[in-house]
DNA sequence: CGTATTTGACCTGCGC
DNA sequence: GCGCAGGTCAAATACG
């Protein structure tokens, strides 16, 4: 068994070979970012991508507690729990259970500033797609229940151009877009768009077109027993923002100083 | 009974 | 070098 030590070797060393990017940001409503850019990369300064979700976005998730996860299209195995000092909320510490060997963790915790929100940081990129074909291989991830779509915030979520880049205005704060950072983090997704004629539009989608109405719709590509497995993403709205953001707006960061 | 979660212990990084 | 805080492990426990 790897004790603590080897793990967290392991885990520099993915990071320092990390070149695809961080993982998708997956949340409905999301303030950004990317934590970088430490010249010497540890577990405290790697690359961390933090996602802002209300907590009414997450609301009906399966987990109780603190740190209740939204759902997302990975699986989540729970792996730690931790007291934050100066912060009256634990922090949840999770894993991807997807697949086996999957490096992407993910750490919940409420916002001291503001307990109505939920506040995710993502660790290590997925080295597979969501559940869509992962589930065919690998830990089954637990089913999960059915809450009703959330619909962002209009004044929420706004797309704004200005000197021909598109701002991603979430919750108030201006996301400054970096295509490169998606369209890498993403490649498996190009693959899968060439490769299948199958498409799925989930009205997430049209709920972005709602948000930036000059957006592309995009289609989710998956073979037709797929099908039956996306049945429950309608209630997945987090993708619909990565999906954008391939299209036009493509990825989202913001410094965080 | 298999799987997920909880929780205390251990380890590492960082600031002083 | 020391102590603190964060991150992870793994045994125990809970749950379906």
């Amino acid at each position: 068994m790897k004790r603590g030590r080897d793990i967290a070797r392991s885990y520099n060393d993915h990071e320092s070979s990390q070149e695809t990017g961080p993982e998708s940001p997956n949340s409905p409503a999301f303030n950004a970012v990317i934590y970088s850019h430490s010249p010497k990369r540890s577990r405290r300064s790697m690359e961390k991508r933090v996602v802002n979700v209300p907590m009414k976005e997450i609301e009906g998730s399966r987990h109780k507690g603190d740190t209740t996860p939204p759902s997302d299209s990975w699986a989540w195995r729970k792996y730690g729990q931790k007291p934050i000092k100066g912060s009256p909320y634990p922090r949840g510490y999770y894993r991807c259970s997807s697949t086996k060997g999957c490096p992407a963790r993910k750490q919940v915790e409420r916002s001291r500033d503001d307990p109505t929100m939920i506040i995710i940081t993502y660790t290590s990129e997925h080295n597979h797609p969501p559940l869509a074909s992962s589930s065919r291989n690998g830990p089954k991830p637990k089913p999960e229940p059915k809450p009703e779509p959330e619909v962002p915030e209009p004044e929420q979520v706004e797309l704004e151009e200005e000197d021909g880049n598109s701002k991603l205005m979430v919750m108030g704060r201006e996301i400054e877009t970096t295509p490169s950072c998606i369209v890498d983090e993403f490649a498996w997704f190009s693959e899968m768009e060439t490769t299948s004629s199958t498409v799925l539009e989930s009205p997430i989608f049209s709920l972005e077109k709602k948000t930036a109405e000059d957006d592309v719709a995009v289609f989710f590509p998956m073979g037709e027993e797929d099908e039956s497995l996306f049945a429950d993403l309608g209630e997945l709205p987090e993708c619909s923002v990565v999906f954008r953001h391939r299209s036009s707006v493509v990825g989202s960061q913001v410094e965080i100083f």
